[in-house]
DNA sequence: TGACTAAACAACTAAATAGTTGTACATTGG
DNA sequence: CCAATGTACAACTATTTAGTTGTTTAGTCA
């Protein structure tokens, strides 16, 4: 593990750090959608939505497809989820770790 | 998946978005360790680490243990390289990808 | 061609944060 | 008690980046 190759992994999680992105993403979970579909399902602006789905891009974590006016983006890899599955299950488990101290 | 869960675990992935805290996760990896034994592994500043330190501890990614003048650190979950390794393995079929598209 | 729409881009502002320097707080040994 | 050492903390600077506004590019349909 070099620092090299760390600075890339980071760069990864980096993306995944913005809740905006996982809303992104998360909203991409059913099906494919286009910028203002999205722009509507998060209530973020045009610009904003459209660099984000630059960034996610560009790790690969979507892919596009242009189909006339529209550019329809879905997510490119299910891993993601699992990635996001794990951090939901260190909450949970964190969660309960502190409602049974307080419980005590 | 509510914006606030999602809010969280943004900030879980954030706190590995940073090479230098991936990099005292590395060093974490074999054994336990002392901030001045990162510091010395690392070549960071005291200050800095410490403050790395504390944010991954505040995520329950790191525990501590005090001992006398010295101040113990450990990786608190060892399933926090599993989520590096992922993005590892992402790195992997991206760049295998990259050098596939390269040779046509 | 010209009006219209969707998405991307550029430039900017505001906020967050990485890293530094200096200092304070503990703990140990003389 | 006093000096030395390891860690944490506060304040600051510099960098990064999220989000906005305004504009540009590309495709569609009359």
């Amino acid at each position: 593990m070099t620092p090299e190759v760390l600075t890339l992994v980071a760069e990864r999680f980096k993306a995944l750090a913005e809740p905006a992105r996982l809303r992104i993403l998360n909203a991409l979970r059913s099906s494919e959608m286009t910028v203002t579909e999205l722009v509507d399902e998060t209530g973020f602006g045009q610009a904003n939505v459209s660099k984000h789905l630059q960034l996610l891009h560009a790790m690969h974590f979507v892919r596009r497809r242009k189909d006339g006016l529209f550019v329809y983006y879905a997510i490119a890899d299910k891993g993601i989820f699992q990635l996001c599955d794990i951090m939901c299950g260190r909450l949970d488990a964190e969660m309960k770790a502190r409602r049974k101290l307080l419980a005590v």
